[in-house]
DNA sequence: CGGGACGTTGACGGTCGTCAAAATTAGTGG
DNA sequence: CCACTAATTTTGACGACCGTCAACGTCCCG
């Protein structure tokens, strides 16, 4: 494990917008960033927590890219999410003091400490930073709602579209392209997410390619018809 | 809408356990009860709360039985969940102060209204109350990992297995019997909830009871092999 | 008693999973 | 730096599971 205690000026940092509540006085920011105590570096395919670790923090992404999954005792495994720079990892520990699912590094990653009764000492101070937890936890609990309705009732096709778009949005408003990506996962991975195999998404991706949507090589990918990805999204399959 | 301004006393509630945190004093106890000021009475089949409505409150139920939704602009729709006695809702309207699901009352029920500006404002006096909410929250996150899992790599047996064993494990936990329940959603509830068609529902249900494992009479359900149900949840398709 | 919502069952077809093989890339060690 | 192996990706053929469509049965409530 790689710790670093160098002191993270929140107030210098460009996740800042996508971190923290907006207009924070001096004095409560300065509260704000006693939250942060170390960063940690992970490697690219190393663990950030594993499924049965106790839980003591949430951890904030400053650079790199995650994924989480959860496993059942039968082997089956399920990723239930992607995560980038600025999102927050950890929340299913809070319940049961310990996680239940394993984070992952999909690229050497770094991320900010934040150990979880800091979180709550400070945002009783703070009722910035309070509502901001709440709204942070809120937000995962609506993403999950629209994986829920994407594996509950979406068609292959849709599936991916829908995963694309919105991992482009998600990297636009980090400042990178509105069309151009690097997939930093599997093809498998991206089917656990979507809840298909390796081979649909393969083939989905082909018939993208095919139709003139998107120019697929390996993990590279160039979104050629963004509306038209929206339309494959938004239409349902017949009658 | 039906609104009651008197005052309901948690201490005497019997969903207590369920809904507080425990081994609060007496102080704490009188602080946490002034977040519930009224209790709203939910006809069956009325909405608690719409998708698009402000966000205000949170709602811990206190009788009946609830469904979730989200739904898509062009019409596609899915159930996110089933809630009963002692479980909260509305808290996929914190993000964006406003609701992005409807809920629906399946029978005749009443809540308790918690505006969630006294949550906050009580949460930071009462520790125990603030962690509570925190839990609360992850709990869902959790329970939606579960359901993620569920959608995205489980069959429509497993899937149906699963639904029951965890329905009857709740209602027991509320005093119910563990081998009867009634229904309370239609078959096109249940199989929007697990990503399956009503029919697909209904055909299982048949299978399960012509293997013994149940016995269905329309919404009454007896378990007559819960170990069954059992091993059809955690045996893998094959090899 | 009658109508409408809900549930059951059957036949058929489509979507996606399974299995297999080959192609391409990435990673490793000499 | 290159050879070699492992990992990943692509593509094809085939089949299973579940969705679709349709008809019928059952229950509930006015």
């Amino acid at each position: 494990m790689n710790l670093q205690t160098i002191k993270v000026a929140c107030s210098n940092c460009n996740m800042r917008e996508l971190c923290l509540p907006l207009g924070l006085s001096d004095s409560e920011m300065a509260a704000v960033e006693k939250v942060v105590s170390v960063t940690r570096k992970v490697a690219r395919g190393a663990h950030l927590f594993h499924n049965g670790d106790p839980f003591t923090a949430l951890y904030a992404i400053r650079t790199g890219f995650f994924k989480t999954s959860v496993n059942t005792e039968d082997g089956r495994d399920q990723v239930t999410g992607f995560q980038m720079a600025g999102e927050v990892l950890g929340l299913d520990g809070i319940v049961n003091d310990h996680h239940t699912c394993d984070a992952i590094a999909l690229e050497d990653a770094e991320v900010c400490v934040m150990p979880f009764n800091l979180i709550e000492e400070i945002s009783r101070e703070v009722n910035a930073l309070q509502h901001h937890v709440h709204k942070i936890m809120s937000r995962e609990i609506v993403r999950e709602h629209g994986v829920m309705l994407l594996l509950g009732s979406m068609r292959a096709e849709e599936r991916l579209a829908a995963f694309l778009l919105n991992l482009v949005q998600r990297l636009h408003a980090r400042g990178f392209s509105q069309s151009e990506l690097v997939l930093r996962m599997t093809r498998e991975e991206i089917g656990s997410y979507l809840g298909l195999k390796l081979e649909t998404v393969s083939r989905t991706f082909s018939r993208f390619a095919d139709d003139g949507m998107v120019e697929v090589k390996q993990r590279h990918l160039r979104i050629l018809n963004a509306d038209g990805l929206r339309g494959i999204v938004n239409s349902r399959p017949c009658h």
